[in-house]
DNA sequence: AGCACA
């Protein structure tokens, strides 16, 4: 059964069902934190217009990262409402720009198409309000190596730190960890250094979190692994 | 439900 609905794969996926009161900044954050241990992101876009509110696009810079994610963020609780995925409809701008495919003209004229349809159909209510749509695009990309799409664990909302200085402390790391919103607490195991739990209210706040101290150096030779916890 | 990038 084809889940994606007959769209050929695309580097970019399609979001939609997407909890309408979460501000554009912070979607796209949180967006970027969940989606790039899949592959780079190389644009997010997300606009609250009406006609476009609850849904993004994430644009890969592999389709195979994109088919991953599509796969397994399927139907993922993302504040409060199941993700909907699929592959987007068609190549996102910023992809033929680089592949020097754009078009400025033929997409002008797609434009002009697109009004002509939403003209035919008579409007009954008032026209909509201003509207603030100010681009912040998503933050530079991070990761370096990806890793494969089996080792990447389902998000969850407790964090395993690896590769920690074994005179770590779990006061060193609530310093760091509870600076990210829904931070909840550190559980470190006396026989086993070097590893530590770090648990969020949710996921999305867990990815956050993740997605910023990655990587960090506690000592020069120790930069942190951080991945989901099993389930 | 809804496929954009200005």
């Amino acid at each position: 059964m084809m889940l994606t609905g007959d769209i050929p794969p695309n580097q970019t996926i399609y979001i939609k069902n997407i909890n309408e009161k979460v501000k554009k900044e912070e979607l796209k954050r949180s967006l970027y934190c969940l989606f790039s241990q899949y592959g780079r992101i190389v644009d997010i876009v997300a606009l609250k217009t009406p006609k476009l509110r609850g849904q993004a696009w994430v644009v890969f810079s592999e389709v195979t990262a994109a088919s991953n994610s599509v796969r397994q963020m399927q139907n993922f609780p993302f504040y409060d409402k199941p993700m909907r995925i699929q592959y987007a409809k068609s190549k996102s701008d910023c992809i033929a720009k680089a592949e020097g495919t754009y078009d400025k003209k033929k997409k002008q004229e797609e434009k002009v198409e697109k009004r002509k349809r939403t003209e035919e159909t008579p409007q009954t209510g008032a026209t909509n309000g201003p509207r603030a749509d100010s681009n912040g695009g998503p933050a530079a990309a991070s990761r370096q190596g990806k890793p494969s799409a089996q080792e990447v664990s389902e998000p969850n909302n407790i964090l395993f730190i690896q590769n920690l200085p074994h005179e770590t402390t779990s006061m060193m790391l609530e310093v760091l960890f509870k600076q990210y919103p829904g931070f909840r607490e550190v559980r470190m195991i006396e026989a086993k250094p070097g590893i530590a739990f770090v648990e969020f209210d949710d996921d999305v706040q867990s990815s956050v979190a993740m997605q910023a101290l990655q990587g960090f150096k506690i000592t020069p030779q120790n930069p942190m692994a951080i991945t989901y916890a099993k389930k």
